[in-house]
RNA sequence: CGGAGCGUAGCGCAGCCUGGUAGCGCACUACACUGGGGGUGUAGGGGUCGUGGGUUCAAAUCCCGCCGCUCCGACCA
């Protein structure tokens, strides 16, 4: 992509209304523009990374047996009527009268709307188990959006549900999404901690948060140091076997949510315990048949009779996550992409654009390494050199190409790493081969 | 929903107290110079001062209502 022709409105200066330092960089890097209050666009920038992170989401959804699809933002109250909830969520749900007076609302989160099809869909335990799961566009009337995308009002949840004949069943499918949000936040370089969690509104006896530890987190909670130092990278899933062994590792240790935290266990770990604010970025829930039985979700059992489905529901906040993503890795110049989720792999640099060595060895590389498959922000313009480093930082690329008439003379360039600020100059030749090592 | 604050150019802000020509920095446009980490000079463009009403000869400024946004708290798949 060439920056001359890339929507990217970088700003110098902060807008006040951003408090915590993932909004003030998403504004500044020209991701995101608020809208109204907890409402935002998503600029060319910030789409790209939102697009990447829902990517890995479905990607691992997929891997653990979910299967995609969509479900609308609107639905009708009757659905919520029937499971009771309509009464039960309060004003945080946006209700909505369309022309014939029909009541209506913008979908918080869409266990009423699954259930629905699946009831009318299944009807055999032959059937089951089944996991299906959407990506779309919530609306919570929260009472005081804030932080930027990390708690707005509108935001991108991944919302999976799952369907089985009983409590065995229902937990061999709450194991496949455990380990299922083990693998995609790793894969998001992060460092997730499942803890204890309530259930909430939703109702149900089993349930995790995943959260990340951030000191903007909002809420407090407390783990067993072994969590910090625990190795999470690359785990083989067969998702076929027992996972059980891999969950209980995992939810062994103590890690408990504010609301559920046991002073008496805390007391116990004595130096091994350590409390700290974290950023919630996925929950799962068992609720058994909550919603079946008030739905009348059932289906025919072995022996002809009616049996209420066993539900789960599990949620990845997708915008969410861009934030947090953020609040997790930056510096005082600006964000610090994991190379998964960052909107190009690479930024190129031409220190002098109309020079006509400097814009031919900049083209050559940035075609070498599109031809590579290594996506590339090149800065073509014609400004300062401060400026378009300034903005590189800003925008947190993995990986920074500088090409100048200086180092031209000798063939070379320099590429930086933005994470460790390393720098190197290495012949212009060497450059794919550097970035893709 | 309790408490506090803010709203003046795209962004950051001053002006308001003490009413009288709407300002500064950045950004933007043109030209020249410059060019290896947020340039220099010259010349420009851009504003119903959130909105409605009131007071006044005169309101960005004083008074009242409304709207929007933010912060603290409570709340929170």
């Amino acid at each position: 992509m060439l920056r001359s022709g890339f929507f990217l409105p970088t700003l110098k200066e902060t807008p006040s209304e951003a408090q915590i330092a993932s909004h003030r960089l998403m504004l500044r890097a020209g991701m995101v523009r608020q809208a109204s209050a907890g409402i935002y666009s998503w600029l060319p920038l910030g789409f790209r990374v939102l697009k990447n992170i829902e990517r890995i989401v479905r990607e691992e959804q997929d891997a653990a047996g979910a299967q995609e699809m969509l479900m609308p933002t609107i639905q009708s109250a009757d659905l919520w009527r029937e499971s009771g909830r309509y009464d039960a969520y309060g004003p945080e749900m946006l209700r909505i009268r369309d022309r014939h007076e029909r009541d209506m609302l913008y979908g918080p989160t869409n266990e009423e709307q699954i259930t629905e099809i699946f009831r009318t869909s299944v009807r055999s335990y032959r059937d089951l188990p089944r996991m299906l799961y959407h990506v779309q566009w919530k609306f919570r009337d929260e009472v005081r959006p804030r932080f930027g995308v990390m708690r707005g009002r509108e935001f991108l949840m991944k919302d999976a549900y799952s369907f089985d004949l009983d409590y065995d069943g229902a937990k061999r499918s709450y194991n496949k999404m455990f380990v299922a949000y083990l693998r995609t936040f790793e894969r998001l370089g992060l460092k997730a901690i499942p803890m204890q969690a309530d259930a909430g509104p939703i109702g149900g006896d089993m349930s995790h948060e995943f959260v990340i530890l951030a000191e903007t987190g909002e809420s407090e909670v407390a783990c067993h140091r072994d969590f910090i130092e625990m190795d999470w990278r690359g785990r083989d899933i067969d998702y076929t076997g027992d996972l059980q062994p891999l969950v209980d590792t995992f939810t062994s240790k103590y890690a408990a949510t504010d609301e559920r935290r046991d002073p008496e266990r805390e007391k116990a770990l004595g130096g091994d315990l350590v409390t700290a604010r974290a950023i919630e970025v996925g929950h799962i829930f068992y609720f058994g048949t909550k919603y079946s039985k008030a739905m009348n979700a059932v289906v025919a059992g072995p022996n002809g009779e009616e049996i209420a489905v066993e539900m789960g529901s599990y949620g990845i906040g997708v915008s969410r996550l861009v934030g947090a993503i953020i609040e997790a890795s930056h510096d005082d110049a600006g964000i610090i992409w994991p190379e998964a989720v960052a909107p190009f792999k690479a930024g190129l640099i031409n220190l002098k654009v109309g020079d006509g060595d400097c814009d031919k060895a900049c083209d050559a590389l940035y075609a070498a390494l599109r031809a590579g498959g290594i996506s590339v922000l090149y800065d073509d313009r014609e400004e300062r050199a401060g400026i378009k480093f300034a903005d590189m930082d800003l925008i947190g690329l993995p990986w920074q190409v500088v090409i100048g008439p200086r180092g031209l003379k000798n063939g070379i360039a320099e590429v930086k790493n933005r994470k460790t600020g390393e720098r190197a100059e290495i012949p212009l030749e060497n450059v794919p081969a550097r970035l893709t090592a």
